[in-house]
DNA sequence: GACCTTAAAACGAACGTTCCTTCTTGACAA
DNA sequence: TTGTCAAGAAGGAACGTTCGTTTTAAGGTC
């Protein structure tokens, strides 16, 4: 084949994407050799290295977009009709991260992402780079949850004499915890609504 | 039979497993060679190799003694006088976590601990070994909690109609997320409190 | 036939580990 | 107390393997 349609290539790289995500998933970025991701892939290595530089490459291409797929389940959940109670919202935003993207990409064991998003992490102590792409991205997420939580501190949902940035941040973490938990718990559906929302409202 | 003291060879090991997580921390598990250790520990493999089988008992030693570390956080904040405020015993195990660790071993950076942690994490993904030990840790450590959110909710502190484990769930991710802010998000001192006392008495 | 893609062999570098040597230690005889 | 010595501890070169990557040759399309 002389010259292929760009179709053709995105669809390769997409391949090699996806067999190189699989792989990392499951042996984590650096236990993970190359020949791993050819036989996975089903490619050679001349295929591999024509799409990407080398194995950083492929790292930082999957790492950005796993962390890209998590920063938008935040904006998406946050976009959603106002004032809705806290607890529903996370839980939204758990169910993109956690469940939505397994049904979308059918070949990945559930919990998956969540390993693939704990990794991403670990991968940012490595990786200055990462570290700030990812560093970007926290903070639009902080950003725009911060107007969110505003809205609920003017509305007297939440009291408004705790600095804002606080809220988004103990609003995350509890996010990021549940993904910890999914990943390390295998076996067990993590069910943060319900716990959520004893502490939200105490006093039922 | 001519041998050093118990102590010197308790010493020695100490000195490994110290300049291994200094290693560790700062490169991941896979990304550090053997040769990093050894140079960090400023001793030669055949000592190193005296000690430790390999490669993978170091990671195995350094990553169960940090998550025993945390483990033991959560324990002794969890037993100390009930009924407290919620957000200052989850305030009080984070600060076991991030802060005491580090004044305790003087040679490591603000954060080093929740680096480590998070790579713990990722490399139970990869060794199903250490997982099964973190996961027996981290049911001791919702049986205990369990205890303690009980006598909340016995104490109409929190409402009663939500499975006790789920909120420890909660609780748990909270910690674990704001583990993972302080290792991604180097510069800022995460301020979980004050976020977590307004999401715990929103009306305050 | 010209050109681009793919496959696969092959490369140097770096890895974890081993092995043999050298140094150090503590017990014991004198 | 001191000198001797066996054995444990540490050092460091060298090993075979495997890594990521490059090069080379075949295959296919226009």
């Amino acid at each position: 084949m002389a010259r292929v349609s760009q179709a053709h290539l995105d669809a390769r790289r997409r391949q090699i994407l996806d067999g190189a995500r699989r792989c990392f998933t499951r042996n984590g970025f650096h236990a993970t050799s190359m020949q791993d991701v050819f036989q996975e892939t089903g490619l050679s290595s001349g295929a591999v290295y024509r799409y990407f530089r080398g194995k950083n490459d492929l790292i930082t291409a999957v790492a950005e977009e796993a962390f890209e797929r998590m920063r938008l389940a935040f904006e998406s959940a946050g976009r959603e009709a106002p004032l809705r109670p806290l607890d529903d919202v996370i839980d939204e935003v758990l169910s993109h991260v956690l469940e939505e993207h397994e049904r979308e990409s059918g070949t990945d064991r559930p919990g998956a992402f969540a390993e693939l998003i704990v990794q991403v992490w670990s991968e940012t102590l490595r990786d200055g780079q990462l570290a700030a792409t990812l560093n970007a991205g926290y903070d639009r997420m902080r950003v725009m949850w911060a107007e969110l939580v505003r809205t609920y501190q003017d509305a007297g949902r939440l009291r408004a004499d705790v600095p804002t940035d606080h809220v988004v941040r103990a609003l995350m973490a509890l996010v990021q915890g549940s993904i910890v938990q999914r990943a390390v718990f295998k076996d067990v559906e993590v069910e943060l609504r319900s716990g959520l929302r004893a502490l939200l409202s105490p006093h039922a």
